[in-house]
DNA sequence: CTTGACCATGTACCTGGGTACATAGTGTAA
DNA sequence: TTACACTATGTACCCAGGTACATGGTCAAG
């Protein structure tokens, strides 16, 4: 028996507004609808939203999800792109926290060096980042 | 000798429209104008625009970097409120990075399934994508 | 004195990922 | 049958951080 959006919207702790946004952008198939016009979801439109939540806190974009349900057609043979895709992802996660590290290090560098300051100095901090040189690298 | 805007985007590599756009969002004071109504900047906008982009660099959005601008009124009265800023941005660093480590082993453990999967096998990242289990944490 | 590069303003547009609101139709339970 | 919750559509709005465009004024060189 079929679900209407809002049940879809509760099981999958999502808005409304943001299921018919999906339909708009493409990431959800139109559903079929009741004379009256209301859409009308099988069990799975859940678990696509969850698909979709999952992969977005796995950092892939919206574009990206629609990408790997398009894989989904047929399985078998989309697996090994799904692979490559996922590998990919990877390598773009482990530039990121290499940034953030960095980012870091430069931040505990100014904190230790404002810390460290003369009462009268000038704010370390606000100085390094005025710098010429190369700060964050 | 005063800057034109343009000399001072050049300077600091940054659009026209940004500068302004800087100004619009009170990032950066209203310069001085010639008699016609041309901006006029001193050198230190240069050093502001680097300000800026350091900053971003390091995390900073332009709200906060607006707080820490705030801050050099009085310099060093203003330098413990500085470094009190940036250990908090260090923490937030921080979390980031955990959890994009917890991305990026959550997506090696698909990879490594889906490479290990007999042929006919379904999809295995996708299954776990889809699955009500808890996939990212 | 005209041409072209620069500057001014205001407004609209962009990406990404939605959310909100107005207005109208529908379904159901007391 | 009337009240209320739910759904439909279309449109506008939100955040951040800008970018682009239209229209007009200014300045320096030739």
């Amino acid at each position: 028996m079929p679900l209407t959006i809002g049940q879809v919207a509760a099981a999958a702790d999502v808005n409304i507004q943001t299921i018919r946004y999906y339909e708009r952008r493409g990431l959800f198939p139109t559903p079929r609808r009741t004379p009256a016009g209301y859409r009308q979801y099988a069990d799975d439109a859940v678990a696509r939203l969850r698909f979709i939540k999952h992969a977005q806190e796995l950092g892939f974009s919206l574009n990206e999800i629609q990408g790997l349900l398009g894989l989904r057609v047929r399985h078998t043979a989309a697996c090994e792109a799904v692979e490559r895709k996922t590998r990919e992802k990877i390598e773009l996660v482990q530039q990121k926290i290499a940034d953030l590290r960095r980012m870091k290090r430069t931040l505990e560098r100014l904190a230790v060096a404002c810390a460290a300051r003369r009462p009268t100095d000038a704010c370390p901090i606000l100085e390094a980042l005025e710098d010429h040189g190369d700060v964050s690298h």
